[in-house]
DNA sequence: AATGAATGAGCATTCATTCAT
DNA sequence: CATGAATGAATGCTCATTCAT
């Protein structure tokens, strides 16, 4: 039900800039309290409307729940697209700083990055209805999109050997998401559950299992170590 | 607390059968509603107690959470190592039969593992009090063990090349993890997010990237396939 | 967060109905069972209401406490008022006047007296939180204003010695709230625990230590005595 | 119920025992966290017992609380009489020696205090049973024994009027409840509810009206300044 | 378009007490 | 004499959602 009207005449504009108030106003809830604190109720109190009228913008929490998503996407697909812009023309470098802006997006907006991994792990009935799920799966693609240019250029240009970008990519992303949801886990039991050191280690083993050197691996990483720090659109929290 | 007693006297058996008991029925809950539809008074209802009763039996809520997870995690192990019993003595195959055992896991007892997921994604105060990890932390080391085993002997047996076993394990555990997870995304979309397909390419890439052949991949692939299909205890839900 | 919108709009005129009831409701149930037989889901049932539902007239039970104190101030200044305007101007039988108002208040209405007690000697997180307590030490000094006001003319037409009047009034109001409060025990023990001689005393004790002589205070004792009985409006319980 | 048995028997010597070190754990708590942070489990708890099991030794919780308040008397009574005994024959000063025995009781051990000042307050059914109630109420004319002597004598010697001791004993005392009871207002609001000037306002105030002359008040008040500090048996909370 | 009132179910946890063993 | 199990009722408070106005 989110923004199902044009957004042309001066009433429905109203209505986008407030949609788009009250989203602000939940990010910014979810950033500071995480999804289980979010509640609609602390939400109005936040905008000052009353419960109740929220029930004009979206039709059930739920659908704040992926709007939010949605959002997040997009913010993480910009980051990585300014990140990418920083880097050389060299489809390796490229390729690690796609990973590495994920793994950045990972720690230093753990938040929105439990939103999202909520929403890959438990889209629970969010995408029941097809139509709510357009575009939450659109802009997860559009957020990949980026690594999966790379990933295919790469392989047309020999420096990964062949194979189906599309696996690929959402294998490099599935893994990584795994790997980063160990952080907490890595804050209390810091030895083991080293995240920085299983990136590592996974872009390593996937690289070379898609064909490249270890040597070019770490020249590549060289370069990628020299970029950083790469610019974060995100307030830490 | 949960069973800090000897199951020596009459007493303490019925309590320890006692509690069995409500650890199943926890565990039913869990499955049929996911943990956020877990609560104590639901289980109260459910195994004819009254709420206060129960804590008698654990300390919080917590308490329970945990002590489903080291349950699943003891259930996983048991699972691998049946399964690892079924397989030849080749490094490759046993490595395949592992992570699919886990795979089996994750598409079969799909709460169990979702629990398990939140449990590494979101440790809360749970690892907040070191006594109450212990038991979890150590029960899934525990359920890595076989992996890491089998990484050990395939690189001193030069099947794999080289490198930090536990890193490795951990590696590629959480990256199963995180591909396992899209199986509910898939189940909605199934074009894009097919597990099994994610899977198999995690699998080759990382094991091309830790020296294997992909030749030798395919031969153990096909043993793997040939053992089909592997007992599972889980009642799928 | 009690009544603080305007009574003019007729919404706004029933919510102040509703708040009138609800607090009406919430005196009756602390006199019948005390502050600690008085629970906010009890409340509700007499009320009709859910429980939930009382959350919306107030934001926590504290916020009822400090309500029902502030009431049962404000009601207690009126009933010293009333008698006061039944008595002459004389200071002295003023003075008594004012006493003995606070004396019947504490035994007609005990339990409005046990609240306000409680408050005194135990504000708990009612003070903490400043805004909250405001009005209710604004209410309390209310309701001590007429004593001190008796006192400061009795000093300045030289019927008591000069002193300080603010701590003469909190003196013998909290002396008296000592001795009002062994009615409870006057009642098990009636021949040690005499609250009306207590108070007789007191009386004398404290007037003569101001200056006044035992002869002066026998008569304004009796004109006092002649006034009886003053009228209450307290329903006694 | 309790004490009940006779202390002759090696049995009930033991029994006798326990019940010390229960009552004493059982003060200690109360001490700690205030009697409504006590509880028979936490209680249980803390001397290694089963809740069921302190029911041997009482019947009610009730019957905790007017035990320990028989004990908080019996202790203030001995600290009334450690000041006494420190303090020269001069019946004035022993009066405000005993008046600051007290005051030094209720704010330095305040959780004990207000154990007492409930009972006295609010005795509930403590005292519907008068074979429960003659040891409270026995203990309490104890503790006031001092207070009562030192009156009787000070009006035989001619430095206090002639009146009935008893029922001055009992008004001294009752108001100096009421006053020490503001020390937790005190606390929040300090420049209106200052406990030590209401103090001192009432004893110059009483005494005065019992006819001492302000300049003996003021001659006493010095020596019993000179004595300061008295020692205290209460570990301060 | 928005308010304000209300629902109804739920939450984790604590408590004094009882009683068979 | 003591345990261990259990009751049953209660606690203050939050929540997503609905709907007449």
């Amino acid at each position: 039900m989110i923004s199902s009207v044009p957004t042309t005449t001066p009433r429905s504009r109203r209505r986008a800039k407030n949609l788009e108030m009250i989203l602000d106003k939940a990010m910014d809830l979810v950033i500071l309290n995480g999804w289980e604190g979010f509640s609609v109720h602390r939400l109005a109190r936040e905008v000052d409307y009353t419960p109740g009228a929220l029930y004009r913008y979206f039709d059930s929490k739920d659908e704040i729940f992926s709007a939010l998503v949605v959002r997040i996407l997009k913010m993480l697909l910009e980051q990585i697209q300014t990140h990418l812009d920083l880097a050389p023309e060299d489809r390796l470098v490229q390729l690690i700083v796609t990973a590495r802006s994920y793994k950045s997006f990972a720690l230093q907006a753990p938040h929105r990055f439990g939103l999202m991994a909520m929403m890959m792990a438990d889209p629970k009935e969010l995408l029941l209805s097809e139509n709510a799920a357009r575009p939450v799966v659109g802009a997860m693609l559009d957020a990949l999109k980026p690594l999966r240019e790379v990933i295919e250029l790469a392989m047309s240009e020999g420096i990964l050997e062949r194979g189906n970008a599309s696996q690929r990519t959402l294998t490099l992303f599935a893994s990584l998401q795994g790997i980063l949801q160990l952080r907490k886990l890595g804050e209390k039991v810091p030895h083991v559950f080293d995240v920085d050191i299983l990136f590592q280690t996974l872009m390593n083993s996937v690289l070379m299992g898609w064909g490249v050197d270890m040597e070019d691996i770490q020249k590549a990483q060289a370069v990628v170590a020299a970029l950083d720090p790469l610019p974060t659109k995100w307030s830490t929290n």
